[in-house]
This record gives C-alpha cells, structure tokens and sequence, in this order.
DNA sequence: ACTCAGATTTG
DNA sequence: CAAATC
DNA sequence: GAGT
C-alpha cells in the first residue's frame, strides 16, 4: 500500500493546477474588465509576476508570501516567558503592593448610576473621524511567518508590574486626517439600550477586597479550585481616569436617534464631526496628566520603544464610538413561545451513552438551555430566554420525500398558483410559494442536488423553495436536454450517482455545475434590476463553479481539453529537475525552459498557465485562454512515451518496502492497546521516540514538544505550510477540510523527531496520508513543490490580503475579487461597488494594527488598567486574562479577558459589562466596538473591540475580547478560553467519542427523557430522539473536566497544539 | 460515504 | 441563514 | 485531505 502510482499523482496534480488556476484568473480579469469596460489591458498582466503589479503597494505580499494571520505558520508558540512568571509575578506583587497603592481607581458602585452601556454606529464613527485613507504607509502588518514574534524575556516580563501609564506624552492629537466623510448609511440595528453617560465617579481607595494582587492572573495553578476565580488584583498605578470621560466621549452624532429623545449627555454635541468635541478633550488630558508620571519603569520605556518601533501614528483621538443596537425586541417567533419549555422530569431520565453518531441530533446545550440550568442552581432566573428554537414545541411532520419528489410538489403548486386562478387544490403539504417580485431565475431549468439525494431534508427543501420562489423551473430530475443548471452542494460522487452519469465530464458544457452561493448570489439583490441586469447579477457561473474541472461550464465556447493525459508532461516536468530543483522561479524559466525540456516534451506546465505571450488568445472573448496550452499540452503528451518519474516510482515502493519493518513494528503494541474505541484521527507526537510510527491516541492527551528549532523536516514543513495558507484563503468546504488536514500534517511532522527519507516513512505518519507523502516526496527529491505555484494564483493573493482585514473571511474577500477589487485601496473606493460593513471599515482602518501582535507585556499592561475599573464596579468580580497570555505566549494576538463572578452573597455579574465598557471608553482603553453582547445584562456576554494604551499616542489598537460566564460555568469557561483551539477542537472531540459533549458551558452527557415515548422516526427510518438533553456534568473547574474526560491535567503552556 | 468542535454576533 | 470570529 |  506504500507504492502509489505517480502517474496518477501528477495526473492529479495537473488537473488540478492547470484547470482553475489559469482559467479562473483569466476569466475573472475578462469578466471584470469587461463589466467595467475596460476592454483587454488584463490579460497582459495575468501571470505570476505581472500580477503583482497589479496589485498596489499595500500588496502584503509583495514578496514574502506571509499570510495575515499565519496560524500554524506563525510563531510557533513558544512559552518563553512562562517558566519564571510565577516567580516574576510574586516579585513584581511585593513591589507593587508596596509601591504603588492608594490610588485604586474606584467608582463606588451605586445602581443608580448603573447606565447602560450605549455604543453607537462605530463603524460610522471610524469612519466619519478618519475615513478609510490608509493611516499607515508601513507595509501591511502582515508578517511572513519568520518574523512574528517579537519574543519578549522574561525580565522584561516581571518588571511590567512597575509599568505605569506615561502621561508625558499625552499630547493628544486632535488633528483629523480628513474631513468627515459623511457617515455611511450603514444601519445599524440598535440595541435598545438607555445610554446615558455616568457622571464621574472620584476615585476613591480599593478599599475592599484586599485581594491583593496575586496572581492568579498568570500562574494559576489549577489544583487549588478553591480560589480558582479570584481576581487577580493588582493595585493599580497612579491612574487618574476620570476626567476623561466627558470630553472624550464624543458622541457621534445620533442622527436619527435625537427622536428618541433619549436624555443622553452624549447627545450634547452631537456633531457628526468630532472636531469640536475633540478640541475640548484636549484640555482635559493635561489634569490627569501629572500622575501618571509616577514611575515609568523600564519596562513602559521597553514597550514604548516597541510600540514606537511598530509606529502606527495614529492622530486619531480616543474618538468615542458608540453604537446602539437595536435589540430585537424579543421577537420570538411565535410558535415556539407559547411551547412550554420542556421541563424535565428528573425520574424519567436515563443515561444513555451516545455513540457520536447519535449526537447528530442532539440538541446541544444552548444559551437558553443553560439559562435553565441556571436558574436550577439558583443562580439567576434567566430572564425570559428568546426562544433560541425549542426543537420540541412545533412539529411539522417532515413527511419523507424524495428530492424529486418534493422538488415536483412544489413545482406544480407554484405552477398552478402562478397560471391558473383555479382553487388551490390544496395539496397535503404543499407549501404555499409565491413567487418573489422579482424572479430572477425566471427561464433557467435547474436541478438541484442537495446533501441528501435519498431524502429531501429541511434544507434542500427551503433551496428548493427558493428557487422556485424565484422564478426557476426545478427539475425533479436530471435531463441533459432541459436542464439549463445544476446546482449542488453535494460532492462529485454523490452528484454524479444522481445524475446518473459516471463522469462529470459527460455533463455537457452548456450547463454549469454551481454551487448555492450561485442562487444566492443574487437573493438579496434589490428587485427592480432590469432582465439584462439579473444575469450579472446573478454571478458568472464559474464565480460558482462547484468543481474546478467543469469551471468553464456554461461558459461560451470552450474548448475540450485533455485532461488526462497532461500528467505525462508534468512528469516530465518536476521529475527531471531533480537535479537542478531550485533555481527557477515561475516567470524566470519562462524562457529559458530548457531545463525542462531535457525530456521529451516537457513542457513546462508552469508556463502554460503563465505565459501571457503563447496564450495572446485573451482577446477572443469568453474563449478560455488555455485553448493553445492544451493544445501543445496534449501534444506534448502524445510525444512524452517515457516516463520519466518511474524512478519515483519504483523508489517509492522499493522503500516502502524496506521500511515496512519498522513501520509493523511500532503497531503491534500499540494498535492493541488504542484499538478500544478511538478510531481517532488526532496522530499524536511520540516524543523523540525511536519509534516513529504513527502512534495513536488523542491529540489533547498529550502535550506535544513543541520547540521548534530542532525540527529535522524544516523545509517540508514550510512548504506544506505555504501550500495550506493557500488553501486556507480559498472559500468552500473543501479547501476548508484541505486545510484543517494539512494542518494536522503539518503537526504531526513537526513532532517527528527524524528526517524524513521517504515516501514510505512519510506515509507512516500519522495525519500524512498518501497525497501529502506524494508531496513530500516530491520535496525530498527535487526540493520544491511545484504545487504551491499553481496555487499561488492572483485571486488567492488578493484575497488574502483582504482576508487580512478583521471581519472579511473567504466568502466576501472572493466577493470583492469577482467584483474587480484587486488593492485596498480598491476596497476603500468602493470599486465595483463593494460595500463594507461597519467592522469591515473598522478593520480596514487599522488593518496594520489588528494584524500585528503584541508583546506579552503590552497585553498585561491594559489588562492591568481594566482591573481595578472593573473591580471597582464591583470588587467581588473575578477577571482573569485568558488566551494566548495565559499559555505564556511571548506575544499576543489579543487579549482575551474572561470576567464572572461568585453568587455566594447572592449577586451576580449582570450588568457590569455594560458599565465597564462604558468606563473602559471613558477612560480611552475601549476605543472601537466590533460586536456587542445580544443582552449586555445576561450573565454570558461577549464583547469584542479595539483597545489602546491610553495616553501614548504611540499605542496601536489592539483586539480585545471580554468574554463573561456564569460562575458555575468558570471552569468550562476558563478551559475553552485559554485554548489553544486546536486543543479545544481535540479535547472536544475526545468528549464526543466518550459520549459526551463539551463547550464553553460546560461538559455534558447525554440523556434521554423517558425513551419509550418521544422517538420519532424520520424519513430515512433512523430514530431521532427528540427529547433527548444533555445534562451537565462538570462545569466549575477545569481539573473535573479533565479528569472526567481522562485527559491527564495540562497546565495551560502545555495545552498548545498548534 | 461520513466525519472533522461548538458557540456568538452580524447583515 | 451564511459568514466571520472566538 | 485523512481516517475509518
Ligand atoms: O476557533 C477557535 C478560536 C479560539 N478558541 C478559543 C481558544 C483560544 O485560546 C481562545 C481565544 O481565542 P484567540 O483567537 O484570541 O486565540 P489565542 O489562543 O488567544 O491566540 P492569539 O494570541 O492569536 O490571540 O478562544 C476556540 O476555541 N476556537
Ligand atoms: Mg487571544
């Protein structure tokens, strides 16, 4: 099973390659252009290196193919710093308490000056103040993966204690950048909220808990779950906060909100134009200014140098965003109000192991579950719950249906309701569809082919509703000869035994094979489009193309190529290069292909795609620019008669053989032993063990060494890295699945201890399966893999860069890509017309400063400010900094804070969120809101934002998350929080296996409420419990979960998977 | 052919 | 409901 | 993509 057939491979390869690649680049350029009539200037710069200069200055990866936020790729984590933290931090706390104590800020905390926190349009905000100009001319933060890390000692660590807010330069800039640009329209829906601005309260001496600053922060040991939640107090220095509020909270204008007639102190000046708000901040800052000055340490120098090195000159004042969300008034939808929630009657409940197969249905616990459970502890009568969906209250008997046939009930019900007046005949269930005003599909013959091609689900039938809903005529089944499209989801084998066929090259090209996003595309367009304008709007059908190979479907003429047989070339190709691997960049060996042409009719396939003078074609419009390369491919082809890869080949298997030996040693024992139940992916790292053998076991069993100079398969790993950050920044499941597997790859190579010598001994690894021991392979023999150039098209690097931007994932960077958007600079053009949403713009503003990290200190030192104001709005809350900071990561990506708070004196947390977020804006350290809780009052809440070292002009925005949960949920809480995800993902999924399921909230089994009943049987015949809860069965520690779960206890610097 | 973690907020 | 993010 |  070792040998593989590399013809095969390359085959493969090849397909992959040259189809989308080239065509999709090239067709997306016409298409652009062509919408844009900018007639053929495109095609010229299509390759490789043309395509950089298309790509403006802000290009991140001009040069260093660094990804935004290289996840695996990046700094690997390393805990440097941890190891002496605890000692540190006791050092630190003496002088601290010592030095520095009186001046706690504290607001006492009254109810009555309990307001609620009211952010407005922030996304306005931003943008009123600075409008999207790019701030920084510095290259984009995106950082190739070498050089992350900026590491932090561990001295500079322990001194950031001393650290102390500088007021020497407090000069706040109030310049503004540009004149208000007028606020986007962006509509926000506003949360209802009071907003009225707490009069400041005088500081006043911690007085309270003398929870003196311990640490709890960093080195927490777990074991002591008693005091597992104390604050982690520090006294804080000298910070006078106070009279910043008023100033600086410059409310944006509320335009339409006045009419509330809200008595909110903001609304004062409520220029949408800061600049008079901002002037009167100014002479605010000099009174406070003086305390601070107190005692800079050495550290606050160290981190103001660092933060001036990172240099983001900023004028932008501490501009006030506030942003009203309208709640959702409690919308519940109607049915599932008036179900009772299902009380559960404790004696018909049994345990029941759930297999994981049976966790399919499931209900997981959800908010509003656990608010229940909540209550049950008495710890607080979850206010009404919203109804997140009872799945018991309605039943709309699914009644089974075939795809067809449902397909066909509707069809005709729409049909009919649509030509004849006639009486409804009123089938059993057909649903009531009315087709939209505007029908855009009006005319197109579509089949559709949903996951389940046995049984028509709930979503294949909403899709199906809406397509006709929209004016397409539904096939129930596939004939080549009406049908217009096909759109499916679904994967080629699935699609193609519903269809009928056994290639999908037998699909005639007439007809493209999107994917939903196709339908979807144009939904929410608005209704009044022109006939000529729904086809646009509709997308280009290979923006959608479901498969690479049938990208070109339905694309005008188009002409056949010979897929298969291209892999001879291509083994031609990198075969032979085995002697001179490197040297030849793609556009380098442009002309001088020679190398290559060694064999008989290499031709080199990266040129294909690349060269833009052999294909000058372009013009033609929709022809596929790849029409000449096939043809000299399939020539090429015919005249390659050797194999030049045998050798490969023949290596690999003699190797594999060879090294089966050792590879059947290892498994014997082991295969015994894991045999159990886990059938578990998770490889798993045999530290340095002469053993190399894929060993088995969960992955968050143990943790992995994870030093990563020592690595013996550097060059693989930064290769296979490269190749998975491509494929990260593409859209779909896919490449979403490619990815998550590569960077099990990747892992598991990074925890061989050996170098790799073959395909055998790759493919004996663990995560390493036989594609990627191809590739590595490939590396091992020639140095290089030549996949990661086919990858690297324009659109990937576009965007990517885009991706870089906070709130813009693959769908919409793609998105932007179709629309003609190639720089940010396009972005904040609006070219071909793409709009941003509010934390879009917000996250294009700062784009350097979301995608930087920032030292382990800098995070400790506003961590360190947010305390004592939230312990002053009441001193018995337990925040802790959780994340990367807590694994003792050198640097940060942002700082996660994790807030809760005991019930034994019967009070809760609820509420102080809002306040804190309110004084954290005060106080300048809150500077942006990217999301805001659904209920700043319910006890779990997430906040996200942008904070900032106050009163350093030279602080950069920083991420920040504040996350609060429930007391009794702290220990589940604390464990997801601090990560890292991979762990999270590992350690989840070992629950799953064992039965049980675990998240934030906490660990819990399965239960079925009296079985004998509520089973229901559904179409395909299973059983679904219906009433089937989980119960919780730990919560309030991490030790508990972990014991439960048998994972042996990892402190949190071991928990690093990734 | 199925699974790959599980949750929240936004538009 | 899909996307993005934690 | 990989493991089952
Ligand atoms: O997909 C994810 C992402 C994050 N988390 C958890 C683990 C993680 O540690 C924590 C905080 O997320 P964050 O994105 O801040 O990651 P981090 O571990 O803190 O790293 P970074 O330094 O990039 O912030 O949330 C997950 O469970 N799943
Ligand atoms: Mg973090």
């Amino acid at each position: 099973m070792a040998s593989f057939d590399i013809k095969t491979y390359y085959a493969e390869q090849d397909e992959r390659m040259n189809v989308p690649d080239e065509t999709v680049e090239d067709i997306l350029k016409r298409v652009s252009s062509l919408r844009r009539g900018k007639g053929t200037s495109a095609h010229g710069s299509s390759r490789k290196s043309p395509a950089r200069s298309s790509i403006e200055t802000d290009d991140p990866q001009s040069g260093s193919a660094g990804t935004p936020t290289g996840r695996p790729g990046a700094s690997s984590e390393r805990n440097v710093i941890f190891m002496n933290e605890s000692v540190a931090l006791g050092r630190t706390m003496k002088r601290r308490g010592s030095v520095l104590e009186s001046d706690v800020v504290v607001a006492k905390r009254r109810k009555s000056v309990d307001h609620d926190y009211s952010p407005q349009n922030a996304g306005d905000h931003a943008l009123s103040g600075l409008s999207m100009e790019p701030r920084a001319a510095a290259p984009p933060g995106l950082v190739s993966d070498a050089k992350l890390a900026s590491p932090e000692r561990s001295a500079e660590i322990e001194d950031i204690d001393s650290f102390t807010v500088d007021m020497a330069c407090p000069e706040m800039t109030t310049k503004r950048e540009t004149p208000p640009r007028k606020a986007a329209p962006s509509s926000h829906k506003h949360k209802q909220i009071k907003s009225i601005s707490v009069p400041q309260q005088s500081p006043v001496a911690a007085d309270h808990s003398p929870i003196s600053s311990f640490s709890r922060v960093i080195a927490d040991s777990p074991r002591k779950s008693t005091r597992e939640n104390l604050v982690p107090v520090s006294r804080q220095p000298p910070l006078n906060l106070r009279p910043i509020r008023e100033r600086l909270l410059t409310r944006p204008s509320s335009k339409k909100k006045e009419t509330k007639a809200e008595p909110d102190p903001y609304e004062a000046h409520d220029s949408p134009i800061e600049d008079a708000s901002l002037d009167a901040a100014s002479p605010v800052t000099p009174s406070k200014k003086k305390r601070l000055e107190a005692e800079p340490s050495k550290m606050f120098l160290e981190i103001k140098q660092l933060m001036a090195k990172h240099g983001s000159n900023n004028k932008k004042q501490a501009d006030k965003i506030v942003k009203r969300k309208a709640k959702p008034v409690l919308q519940q939808p109607s049915g599932t109000t008036t179900a009772a929630h299902p009380v559960v009657d404790d004696s018909s409940i049994i345990y029941i192991s759930s297999s994981p197969s049976s966790r399919a249905n499931s209900l997981g616990p959800t908010k509003t579950d656990m608010a229940k459970q909540e209550s049950n502890v008495k710890e607080k009568p979850a206010k009404s719950a919203p109804a997140k969906r009872m799945p018991k209250g309605k039943k709309e008997k699914p009644q089974p249906m075939t795809p067809a046939e449902y397909a066909r009930m509707i069809q005709a019900d729409t049909d009919e309701k649509a030509n004849v007046a006639g009486s409804s005949t009123a089938p059993p269930v057909a649903p009531k569809l009315k087709r939209v005003k505007f029908p855009y599909l009006t005319g197109k013959h579509i089949f559709y082919a949903g996951g389940d091609m046995r049984h028509a689900s709930e979503a294949t039938r909403r899709k199906m509703d809406i397509i006709v809903k929209n004016g397409g005529d539904l096939m129930p089944e596939y004939d080549p000869a009406v049908t217009t499209h096909i759109v499916t989801d679904a994967h080629r084998q699935p699609l193609l035994r519903v269809l009928g066929l056994k290639s999908l090259t037998q699909i005639p090209h007439n007809i493209p094979t999107v994917k939903w996003t196709w339908v979807r595309s144009a939904l929410a367009l608005p209704n009044n489009l022109s006939q000529g304008e729904v086809d646009t709007a509709l997308g280009e059908p290979f923006m959608h193309a479901a498969y690479h190979e049938r990208i070109d479907a339905g694309c005008a003429p188009r002409i056949e190529r010979p897929f298969k047989f291209k892999s001879k070339e291509r083994t031609a190709e990198s075969s032979p290069s085995a002697g001179t691997p490197g040297a030849d960049s793609e556009h380098s060996h442009q002309p001088a292909e020679p190398v290559a042409d060694n064999q008989p009719g290499p031709s080199t396939p990266p040129e294909a795609p690349l060269s833009p003078p052999t294909s000058p074609l372009r013009p033609i419009g929709p022809s596929r620019g790849r029409c000449s390369t096939n043809d000299n491919v399939a020539k090429e082809a015919s005249a390659d008669a050797h194999d030049p890869l045998a050798e490969f080949y023949h290596e690999a298997k003699l190797q594999s053989q060879t090294e089966d030996r050792w590879k059947t040693m290892g498994p014997d024992g082991e295969q015994s032993d894991a045999s159990d139940s886990e059938d578990e992916d998770e490889g798993f790292v045999n530290s340095g063990e002469p053993v190399p053998r894929g060993k088995r076991g969960w992955t968050c069993d143990t943790k992995e060494p994870q030093q990563l100079g020592d690595c013996p398969n550097e060059d693989i790993i930064t290769k296979l890295n490269e190749l998975m950050q491509l494929h990260k920044a593409k859209p779909g499941e896919e490449d979403r699945w490619r990815t998550f597997s590569y960077g099990k790859s990747i892992r598991a190579l990074k925890n061989y201890p050996r170098r790799i010598r073959s395909f055998a001994e790759a493919r004996s690894i663990r995560g390493v399966g036989l594609k990627t021991a191809q590739k590595i392979q490939e590396i091992l023999q020639t140095g290089e893999l030549q996949r990661i150039k086919y990858e690297k098209s324009e659109d990937v690097l576009v965007t990517r860069l885009f991706q870089g931007i906070y709130g813009v994932g693959q769908a919409t960077a793609f998105q932007w890509y179709a629309a003609g958007c190639r720089t940010l600079q396009d972005l904040r053009r609006g070219t071909g017309g793409v709009k941003l949403s509010a934390v879009q713009k917000i996250g294009l503003i700062f784009y350097d400063d979301i995608n930087d990290r920032m030292p382990r200190a800098e995070a400790k030192a506003i961590f360190d400010l947010i305390t004592p104001i939230a312990l002053s709005i009441d001193p018995k809350l337990s925040i802790e900094i959780m994340g990367s900071y807590r694994r003792g990561k050198a640097d940060c990506g942002d700082i996660d804070i994790l807030m809760t708070r005991p019930t034994d004196d019967g009070k809760t947390h609820s509420g102080v969120l809002s306040r804190l977020l309110n004084q954290l804006h005060d106080a300048g350290i809150l500077v942006e809101d990217l999301a805001i809780p659904d209920d700043l009052h319910d006890l779990e809440a997430t906040y996200r934002g942008l904070c900032r070292l106050p009163h350093v002009d030279t602080s950069r925005r920083r991420r920040i998350d504040i996350l609060c949960v429930p007391w009794t949920c702290r220990g589940s809480a604390r464990l997801y929080y601090t990560g890292d995800d991979i762990f999270n993902r590992a350690i989840r999924m070992k629950a799953n296996v064992l039965g049980y399921s675990l998240n934030q909230r906490g660990l819990f089994g399965s239960v079925v409420r009296n079985p004998s009943d509520r089973r229901v049987k559904t179409n395909s015949g299973e059983e679904y419990t219906m009433w089937q809860l989980r119960v919780l069965v730990a919560s309030e520690t991490e030790e508990e979960i972990f014991k439960i779960l048998g994972v042996p206890w990892q402190e949190p610097h071991e928990r690093v998977r990734g």
